[in-house]
DNA sequence: CGCGTTTGACCAGCGC
DNA sequence: GCGCTGGTCAAACGCG
């Protein structure tokens, strides 16, 4: 996936008046009833006429991210006022160990739409996080969900890491396999990564990473987009990012995963992409 | 040929 | 103790 920065530059230079924020209106330069003056013969109008319905879907497809980005923000600003404690249920079955983390704070963000995340624990002190504690003392949980194509069947969530994958396994609360990562980059990283679709959005990548990169994050040009995913994901020594037993999360760097995964949503999307190609080849010829 | 993925087998934890 | 389940291993396989 391209850099959201990159995309957006693109955007902007397009004039496409692409903007992120809730009280911010998205104007775009075709709008309805425009250069309805315009000499031409029909194959012009009809052009006219198709680039005004693509603006139109332009519209409506922002009118939707911008919904979609301030109820994710409202969610965000609710997660992070609240102590992860209070929102994590019970375990349903508490039949497994790990079971306990799957439902910790993650629902509410998902339906949200766009992104969603955070939930970052650690098991030392936690009561019914004893048994865990006593076979991996002070190894740090973390979860992130990504929204992905529905039809995208690979198991990959793009976090700047190499990770290599040792197993794979249908489990029984969810149809959808989980599959398994280490991490590759340095032979002695204890960091695991489990990823499995969401039981109930199944365009919803649900990663799980557990324990702490020992090593800086290697230096590869999507790495260092994706930095910041792993920021706010996978538990580090960055002590900036934690406060009071819980994740916050960096505004910068929240809005740049956010549009990160909104620009991967979008370049996904046939719809938008051949909208967009079409006011791109309408601008240009309007020049 | 080397590396990563796939997949069936195996192991360990947990509940009954 | 047994069966179920999640997690891991490792041989086979595919790809560049």
């Amino acid at each position: 996936m391209e850099s959201f920065a990159a995309a957006a530059t693109d955007y902007t230079s397009l004039n496409l008046g692409l903007h992120l924020g809730c009280g911010g209106g998205s104007k775009l330069p075709y709008r309805e009833g425009e250069q309805q003056g315009s000499p031409g013969g029909g194959a012009l109008e009809a052009e006219l006429s198709r680039m005004n319905d693509e603006n139109r879907k332009l519209n409506e497809k922002l009118s939707i991210m911008k919904e979609s980005y301030c109820a994710l923000r409202t969610q965000l600003m609710c997660l992070m006022s609240t102590s992860p404690t209070d929102r994590a249920p019970a375990s349903p079955s508490g039949k497994r160990k790990a079971d306990s983390f799957e439902t910790v704070g993650s629902d509410d963000v998902i339906a949200a739409g766009v992104v969603a995340a955070i939930c970052t624990e650690s098991t030392s002190g936690e009561d019914d996080l004893c048994k865990r504690t006593r076979e991996e003392p002070k190894v740090k949980i973390s979860k992130i969900s990504v929204r992905t194509s529905p039809t995208d069947t690979t198991l990959v969530v793009k976090d700047g890491y190499q990770w290599r994958k040792y197993g794979q396994k249908i489990t029984r609360d969810n149809p959808s396999p989980r599959a398994y990562f280490r991490c590759s980059f340095a032979p002695s990283c204890p960091v695991k990564k489990k990823v499995q679709r969401s039981v109930d959005d199944r365009s919803i990548l649900v990663a799980t990473y557990e324990g702490e990169h020992n090593h800086p994050l290697p230096s590869q040009p999507e790495a260092a987009a994706a930095a910041t995913a792993c920021k706010v994901a996978a538990p580090g020594s960055n002590g900036e990012l934690e406060t009071a037993g819980h994740r916050r999360i960096g505004s910068w760097g929240f809005h740049r995963l956010l549009a990160e995964q909104m620009a991967s949503s979008l370049t996904k999307d046939p719809d938008f992409t051949a909208a967009l190609a079409s006011a791109i080849s309408g601008k240009i010829l309007q020049l």
